[in-house]
DNA sequence: CATTCATATTTATGTATGCGCATATGTTAA
DNA sequence: TTAACATATGCGCATACATAAATATGAATG
């Protein structure tokens, strides 16, 4: 890279950089979604409400690693939760969820070709 | 959760789980854009290319580790670099990405409020 | 060539994270 | 209250991963 005008660009880089702090939100909602276990709950939830003990047993994983895996998800406002008697019926969030996961599986999808 | 109707559901959920092995390319693209350098680093490319030793300097951080995350976005088809004499040029290898993290930057805006 | 500059790789190390056992907490029903 | 069930949590193990120092590879320049 040579040219002055590119220097100029890359020093302004350097200058206006987003602030770490406010890319942790971003990091961390990517993070939550790169698990596989957290993101076959999303997609679980995506067709339904379903309860703890039913997603342990629909993925065929402990109680606790669901329970916990649920807990990240609601912490990072993925998820909810309502009770309902014994159970807790989970839910999404928000549908903006699905959103996020479609763009990123149809940029997969083409990646592919 | 008792009706019916929902039972039959989670049963359904049971049997026709979307494939573990076409969820790992989804996984693996969340898991690169979860972490705060790599993200920095698409962010920085967003604006125009620059080399290694260029985003070494605007990162502040050691070239080793430029590199070897520059490897891992290569690895996922999310840059792509090309020789230009000693140095290469990186840039993104499709705008795919910044569409990407857009949506996930606008869901956490809202998620703000 | 030999040297220098840019990038990659190897290696070491500290840290983060997923998992499940064991247990605690909370809820309902008897 | 006790028993039975559902969910959450503390803890430790195993493993993955980010970072950087040191070194290797490769390209340009004199």
């Amino acid at each position: 890279m040579e040219d002055a005008q590119h220097l100029e660009l890359v020093n302004h880089l350097k200058d206006h950089l987003v602030p770490t702090a406010e890319l942790e939100d971003l990091v961390s909602l990517f993070k939550s979604l790169g698990d596989l276990t957290r993101l076959r709950i999303i997609l679980a939830l995506a067709q339904t409400t379903l309860s703890v003990s039913e997603l342990t047993d629909i993925l065929g994983m402990s109680q606790s690693t669901i329970s916990h895996q649920l807990g990240l998800l609601k912490q990072m406002n993925l998820v909810k939760g309502t009770r309902a008697g014994k159970n807790i019926h989970y839910r999404l969030a928000d549908d903006h969820i699905l959103t996020i996961v479609g763009t990123v599986k149809a940029h997969v999808e083409e990646q592919k070709k």
